[in-house]
DNA sequence: CACCCTATAGTTAGCGG
DNA sequence: CCCGCTAACTATAGGGT
C-alpha cells in the first residue's frame, strides 16, 4: 500500500512525516554502510545529523581515522592505488589477516570492549571471525615452493562445535 | 540467477566478485545518502575507501563542515553513551575478552603474521577462538528463538542479520 | 520514538557485452 | 570500469498498536 506511487525526490514538507522517514531511512542507510564494509572489506565512515540536529554515525574503523585518511588522500593526488598493502603480496589475501589483526588491535585499544553496544560487539565478532578464517585458510610456501595449508581445525569442524 | 540463495553476510572471498559488488553497493549507498539528505533535510557526510584504497565520498554540505560539527558533538549529545567507565566489568569473562584482545593486539604488532610458523599460527587461532566465544556468550536467546545482545541498545538490524 | 504489517518500489547478484 | 538484463531479495510508505 505504501510505496504505491513513485516517490518524489524532494524535501518532505510535513514535519512529522519527514521525521518518520528520517528514522527509517537512517536505519537503512546505516545498515547498507555496515554491509558494504563487511562484504567488500571497505573502510566506511558515515555521519548523519537529523533535521532536529541529532547526531548519528557509523564507522567501520573510526570516524577520526577515516577522516584523517580522507584528508591525506584529498590533499595528495587521488590517483594513488592501494596503500594498505604494506607488505606487497602477490595474492593480496595474505595481507588481509594482517589488516584484520590491526583492526582488532585498534579495537582493543579502545579499551571499552566490556561496555560496547551491539554494533561494536558485532563488529568485533566479525573481525574475529575473519581473522580466524584467515588463519585456517592461510597458504604457506616452503623453500621448494610447495603450497600447503596451515594447521588444523577445518571449517566444518568448527561449524559443528558449540562455538558457532 | 541473481540473488538466488540468501546473501551471506560476511566478507566476500573472491576478489573479483568483491570488487564488483563494491561498485554496485557503493553506488547504492551514495544514492541512499543523497536521498536521505534531500528528502529529510539531513546533513550527511560519507567517506568510503574501496578495498583497493580508492576514495569515494558524498556530502550534503561538505565533509569538513560535517566532520567539524561531529567533533563538537562527540562528547555531548550523542545517542550512545561513550566509554566513560573503562573498568566497569560486569563479570570475570569480560576481562578475559579484554586481555585476550590485548594479546591479539600484541600478536599483530609483531607484524610478521604472514610469515609465522605453524606453532604461532595455532596460538593465534586459539586466541581468536577464545575471543569469539566470549563475544558470543553475550548473546541471549529468548523462548521464541529471537536473539539479542546483553548490553542492550536494541538493533532490529542485528536481529534480522543472518550472522546469528 | 519503538514495533508490526503489507504491498510495492527499489536494490542487486550473476551474466553477457 | 560501464551498460543492460532479469530474477529474487530488500527497503520502505503508510497505517495501526
Amino acid at each position: 500500500m505504501p510505496p504505491r506511487g513513485r516517490m518524489e525526490l524532494r524535501r518532505i514538507e510535513d514535519r512529522v512525516s519527514r521525521q518518520v522517514r528520517f528514522s527509517k531511512r537512517r536505519a537503512g542507510l546505516l545498515k547498507k554502510a555496515f554491509e558494504l564494509s563487511l562484504l567488500c572489506d571497505a573502510e566506511v565512515a558515515l555521519i548523519i545529523f537529523s533535521p532536529a540536529g541529532k547526531l548519528h554515525e557509523y564507522a567501520s574503523t573510526s570516524i577520526e581515522d577515516t577522516y584523517n585518511r580522507y584528508k591525506q588522500f584529498s590533499g595528495a593526488g587521488k590517483t594513488e592505488d592501494g596503500d594498505r598493502n604494506i607488505n606487497n603480496n602477490k595474492d593480496g589475501a595474505s595481507s588481509d589477516l594482517q589488516s584484520t589483526l590491526s583492526e582488532i588491535a585498534t579495537w582493543s585499544s579502545k579499551s571499552n570492549a566490556d561496555d560496547s553496544d551491539a554494533n561494536d560487539l558485532e563488529k568485533l565478532e566479525n573481525l574475529l571471525r575473519n581473522a580466524l578464517r584467515d588463519t585456517r585458510s592461510r597458504k604457506v610456501r616452503d623453500q621448494s615452493g610447495t603450497v600447503f595449508l596451515m594447521p588444523s581445525l577445518s571449517l566444518s569442524m568448527l561449524r559443528e562445535s558449540k562455538l558457532w
